[in-house]
Parts: structure tokens; sequence; C-alpha cells
DNA sequence: TAAAAATAATATTAATACAACAATAAAAAA
DNA sequence: TTTTTTATTGTTGTATTAATATTATTTTTA
């Protein structure tokens, strides 16, 4: 028995990752091609978010999670719900119109949009299926439907966020250095910040666990590496009522 | 010729206020009731939200403010859009299937919740024909569907906010007391706040014009009223990138 | 008119946190 | 051994917060 769709509730997924080479915040997207039978010209050629209908007996929850299972093999990631986009009139370019005839979407679609943060390192593009590929945030392709828009909104839910939930260590490896620490949140928030007052204030974190490991394999002095213990956090966590406006 | 709803799709409104009398956070809720028609035993006597189907061609925040405006009256609110709920099973309790049948509500509906933040003393539920009632949010009553799930949600992410955000002058009248400021913020977090600290702190802000104006008609010491501007806030406005986790 | 009652309004200090600044240490590579 | 590169560390001035009690102003009451 094949689960029945929700014709007309999808789910999108932001999938953010952070490339420590270029020191850039990226997001995982799909091709979106479409070539005339006829002369074989192109018609749509741009890219688009990952996402699917919800089914029936499905929380939306699930959906986001089968979704992301299904394009990156990984489960238990950071996900969180954002928005709502339902304008009735959010897929009315000339692209959009065209894929939509294409893929028989013709009713009003409304579709509850998350966002994932993944270790970009633990997600195998090569041998991947629907060839999703790594974008920079701040420097997106073309895109079909409002994603950009989306995109952008969950960056600045990101964004925000990433100032007082330990979120950001879902983006780094499990044994990362201050200095890779220090990357994430300046590219995440695009400021630059001090390094000796980072440093110094991260490191009185409880925590923060200073492993007996430095780095290997790097031309220059290794630095010291540390673990994020989420049970230390929740335990020592206080809630801020610090009226900050 | 009539509206189309969605019939999957529906939006739902938690509405704050804040009385001042009794220092308390309310929700306004609506009665439902059900009789029997054989023997007029109550078949459903609790509380609901206030909420409604999406039209065709409505955008999602437009549902939102139409129930308000009906509800209320009152346009121009301060109005969020902050999570869905969409569980298959959200109506699985016997009175919520007692009412669904007799609503013929009989299939999967997702709804999309808002809050909203009003000034109580403008809302007239004298001569409103939905007679909503205003409930505490710590003492809430028996409430269908899963709807003391989303006015918790809703109470937690206004909670979170009005830590960064002057959300909380949207639930003062436009001329208050620094005490009346203190009392939503110690009301709203359940936190006591020392008064001296309080005002001195608040006492430099900008954006918080003091007029020629004193309480009347209280029997004490008349208090000096304040209006906020939102206008002198947004220009002095600096988003903060302090990390504080 | 004076006294009482109630609440508004205000100051100081110690502790903590933040921002701004440059020099030294350690390891790998040449 | 020297060079190169990056990690690591400290100080000081400023701002913010937290913790504390008293005085001033107005209405009400006697």
């Amino acid at each position: 028995m094949v689960p029945q769709i929700i014709p007309n509730i999808s789910v999108d997924c932001v999938v953010f990752g952070f490339d420590a080479n270029t020191k850039s915040l990226n997001v995982l997207l799909l091709d979106r091609y479409l070539e005339s039978e006829e002369n074989h010209e192109i018609l749509v050629n741009d890219h688009v978010l990952t996402g699917y209908h919800t089914l029936e007996n499905e929380t939306i929850d699930d959906t986001a999670t089968r979704v992301l299972r299904e394009l990156t093999g990984l489960d238990n990631l950071y996900k969180k719900q954002f928005k709502v986009f339902g304008d009735p009139n959010r897929l009315m370019n000339e692209k959009d119109l065209i894929w939509a005839k294409s893929e028989n979407f013709n009713q009003r679609t409304i579709t509850i949009a998350y966002y994932f943060l993944v270790k970009t390192h633990e997600v195998d593009l090569e041998n991947n299926q629907h060839k999703p590929k790594w974008f920079p945030v701040n420097d997106l392709p073309e895109l079909g439907f409002d994603h950009k828009k989306v995109i952008n909104e969950a960056y600045a839910d990101l964004k925000a966020k990433s100032l007082f939930q330990p979120i950001i260590f879902e983006l780094l490896p499990d044994k990362f250095t201050i200095k890779e620490l220090q990357d994430v949140y300046e590219c995440i928030l695009g400021v630059e910040i001090d390094n000796r007052n980072f440093r110094r204030k991260l490191l009185t974190k409880k925590y923060l666990i200073e492993l007996n490991e430095k780095q290997v394999g790097v031309s220059k002095k290794p630095s010291q590496l540390f673990m994020f213990s989420k049970d230390i956090y929740q335990k020592i966590y206080k809630e801020s009522y610090l009226i900050s406006i």
C-alpha cells in the first residue's frame, strides 16, 4: 500500500554546513533541470531546496526527518521548523510555472520550512543519486520558487539563535579547536571577533572539554582540541532574564 | 461568490493581553459547547483558541489578521507566526472527536499558530457576539484540541522574545509608568526585578519619552507617565553580537 | 491644618563582564 | 639552526550589573 501524500502541504529543508577551508556557511541545493521534448531547448536550469509532500499519518517533523535522511543518509540532525510559506502567489514566475506544469503541481501548496545543521564532512556527495551541491549562503545561485527568501529567513533565524543557544557545535566536527569555533561564529554572524577576548571567554566554559589531543598533519604549531559536552551544558544552563532592549 | 476555504489548513490565534489590576498575562478564549439533541446532555463544554481555515487566494498572514479582526474588531496588532501543529493525531481525545463529528471535520487538518499582543483595554468583550473571555496563562481552563500545548509554546516564544525585542509595549496603554512596565516584565518572565535597578536602567533609554503628564485619579502619589517611541528605537537600534552561551 | 499613609523617586558601592590593545611561545619547515 | 607560521597568553580602562535603604511627594484621614 503506497502511503498517500497530502497534495497541498509540503516541507522544504534548508541544510546548512560549514566549510572550514573556505570559512563559508553553505547550503545544500539540488539542480532543477528541464528540456523541451521537441527541440531539447533548456526550459529550466536552476536550483532548489530539497523538499517533499507530507504523507497522511506522518507528522510534519517526520516528513522533514525523512526528506533529510533520503538526501543525506543522516539521522539525528539538529532540526528547526522556523516558518511557513503560504503565499498563494509563491509559484508565479515563468520557470516555476513551466516546472509546475511538467510535475503536475497545479494547486496551491503551502510549505513548512525547516533548517538543519550538519557536519559537512559527514555528508557524502559523491555517491548520492540526488547530486546535491554546496553553495555559500552569501553567494547563492539562481533559485526556483521562493527558495531564496526561505534560505535568507532560515539564515536570519540561525544567526539570532546562535547567540544564545549552543547550536553552533552541530556544524563542527566532534573535536575542534577554539580557533575553528571562532571561525564559525565570525562566519555566521558576519563580524570579526577579537581572538584574545573570545578565547578567554570560551575557555572559562565548563562544557568545553579539553582533550588530550592536538591537531595532527598541520604545517604549523598544532592547536589544542576540545569537545562540547551537551550534558554539562544542560546541567549548568541557567535561563537568562537579562532585558536587552 | 463565496470564497472557498482550504479544508485541511487552518490558523489558530493565541491572543495575549495584560491585566494591570491582577498583574496577570491573559489569553483570550472562546467557549466550546455542545448538547446532545435527544436529552440535552452536555457533550462538550470547554474552551478553545480562535481560529479558522485559510481561504483560497489569501495568505496565511491575512487569515490570521482576518480572524483577529472578526474576534476583536482590532487591526494593526503585533502578530507572530510561531509554529505549525500538524500531528495526524492532534484531534484524538473524546470531546474533540464528538466536536469534529458535529462540525464535519473529518480529515487531517494542520494548523499554523500565531500569537497576538493586544492592549486589553482596547478590546470590548461586552458587545462581542463570540463571547470571548480572558484567562490567566498560568491558570488555564480545560482546553480542546492541542490548544494547551499551542498556548504554552506561544508563551515560551513570547518570553524569549521579550528579552531582546521591544514587544512588551504592545501590551501596555500608550501612556504608562515605569512601574507598570516593570509589572509586565515581572509577570511575563515570572521573576522579581529590583525596582531601583530597573528604573535606572530604563530611564537611560532614549526611546522612553517622559510626558508632561502624571497619573490622575489614583489615591497615592501619582507617577510620571512615559510613552515608547518606536521611531527612536529603530534609529538607535544596534544588532547585538554578544554570544551568551 | 496637621498627621498619617502610600507609593514614587533616588545614590552608592562592590563585583563582574566587556573592549581594546601586542608580545611571547611552540612547533614544523627550510 | 634559522625561518615561518600560528597558538597562546595578560593588562587595563570602561561599562554593566547586583545588591543594598532612604527621602520626597501626594492623597487621605483625623
